[in-house]
DNA sequence: GCACTATACATAACATGTTATGTATAGGTG
DNA sequence: CACCTATACATAACATGTTATGTATAGTGC
């Protein structure tokens, strides 16, 4: 069987670092049952953090360990109750507890520290050795950029690209249908390709892409289809009215072409008409040109056409 | 307060790691609430797994998300709760369950397919994104590495660099009064720097470094003492007779000429015993050359000084 | 063909994280 | 000073992972 959780990519990036975790905190355990120690790995970042900082505060280890705090106050009642750590009420305030090393906790840790924590750590760091940058640094970066922004304001906000499933033809063919009945009207080519996108695109060897935005869903599509010899039309590309300005469309035609150079291609042009200002505008921003040749080869597959631009495959990609 | 994980680097990787997966569940569980679907991000690498490889006996799906049986089965449960998924029993074998999406959970999973997992997995790459390597080849390479050697045999094999502290002093003393009694006998000056080593060595801008190893604890150590006008003597070498055999002085010497190349340092050298066979032929085999001059010089230091060596620090460091 | 072992899944117990909420004390405000 | 609110920690409930073990069925060797 293969591994869902690493064929999902970052999708699966959390149950993935969970089951990583998970087996890391059972290895923990195992080491810690070797030298006879505290059976419970979760007790580790408390005794560390009172020995390297001394005694602490519940509040301060919550904030310390980056844990809730009903997670330190199970953790202090385990050392607690294996005689490791103790708790003073601070006089100045009876809310608070100030816990510290006992004398058979500040043992243990020595002797953790002397015999045990070098080993795991470097134990860890020769896993988790690579080519690349430190694993440290990533997680530390991954936490910074959750604190700036919490994945779910990351998931609402943006656009996703969208691979074609049969399952999207539908949207395929309501996206377009919707511009084009708007200003002109559904030719038979257009409801031939609307209708048959799979046929008539993909199993040719084109590509369908789409949009979708974090609230509202697909909201936009692109197709790249083969017309003959290698070359390709950029063509059925259109974004909801409901959804327009967001720069779906930008972000859309951006990973289209981004796409269309990575695939064997003669060359790439696109068909419209002068209505489509905004369309066109776009087209030239993203490094489209007008192209009189291709207007006369291809012009005649639309009525509405009398525009058409072509798309410089081999200009640095800036 | 200080993040205790972070301080403690790859002892707490862990720790950190998980850490880290409980945040991404909890966005995931919002990430959920928001699009009114399963509550329980548990239940995602399955209903996952079985979108994508269709209908699975149980212990398939064990395998394809590389969790424990129960917690399949608990997963299993929920779905069948609510009405996605459902199970029958194999034919030609009826201990085995097959799990298959039902109309409901197909349709759930298409909807998410759509709507939600590209945002995820946007903005899950968009934040773990950074200037190296892939995060996901990082935890791919961990779980290979786990594979094929448990993060417990790794720390009870390999050796240990140790930083000095005072709780190591009488280490200090023994490790060096073993090998130096055995061959020859404890000299004053001996005596001296062995019961002061915080004030002859670490107070002066020196260095003394421990080798341990994974089941014996601290076995050798090895001192970089500052002599006069940024000369350094590289003394008190030992590894204790009980745990010879395991290249424990290479690695610490090669740890302290490694520390010694960073430290700003005139000259290093040491003093030896012809008897002292293999050690001599241990630091040569690390760079140190014969030096009479250095003999001359410092010989007098110890009675049975008979030998001097020094390490070339500017040349290259291969 | 019977008895033992192995396998597939279920269940129990527990480890360890969370959120929600309770309780005692501190601190501020009319 | 009484009272309200905020804070520090405790406790309860639950989510979700684990290991250990139970139960039914399959397979195997005498």
């Amino acid at each position: 069987m293969p591994d869902i959780l690493q064929d999902l990519g970052y999708l699966a990036l959390g149950s993935r670092l969970k089951r990583l975790a998970e087996r890391l905190q059972a290895e923990a355990t195992q080491i810690f049952e070797q030298n006879c120690f505290i059976t419970q790995p979760s007790h580790f970042p408390l005794l560390a953090a009172l020995d390297r900082y001394g005694p602490l505060t519940v509040t301060e280890a919550v904030s310390a360990l980056g844990v809730s705090q009903p997670a330190v106050t199970r953790s202090l009642v385990g050392l607690v109750d294996m005689g490791l750590a103790e708790t003073t009420v601070s006089e100045t305030d009876r809310r608070q507890k100030t816990i510290s090393l006992t004398e058979a906790g500040t043992a243990a840790v020595a002797r953790m520290k002397r015999d045990v924590w070098p080993h795991v750590a470097r134990a860890a760091a020769e896993m988790a050795a690579g080519p690349d940058a430190s694993l440290l640094d990533q997680i530390t970066r991954i936490e910074a950029a959750l604190d700036a922004k919490s994945l779910s304001e990351r998931a609402t906000s943006g656009h996703a690209l969208i691979e074609y499933s049969d399952d999207l033809a539908g949207a395929f063919y309501d996206i377009n249908a919707e511009w084009i009945s708007d200003m002109f009207t559904l030719e038979p080519n257009d409801i031939a390709i609307l209708s048959n996108p799979k046929e008539l695109i993909i199993d040719k060897g084109g590509t369908i892409l789409f949009v979708s935005t974090g609230g509202l869903g697909i909201v936009g599509t692109c197709a790249l289809m083969p017309v003959k010899d290698g070359h390709f039309e950029l063509t059925k590309m259109g974004v909801l009215k409901s959804a327009r300005g967001r720069k779906s469309g930008e972000f859309l035609l951006a990973k289209a072409l981004e796409r269309a150079r990575t695939m064997e291609m003669n060359s790439l042009y696109l068909l419209t008409n002068r209505k489509c200002a905004a369309a066109i505008h776009l087209y030239e921003k993203l490094g489209f040109e007008h192209d009189a040749g291709m207007l006369a080869t291809y012009g005649q597959r639309y009525d509405r056409c009398d525009v058409a631009m072509s798309y410089p495959l081999d200009a640095p990609t800036a």
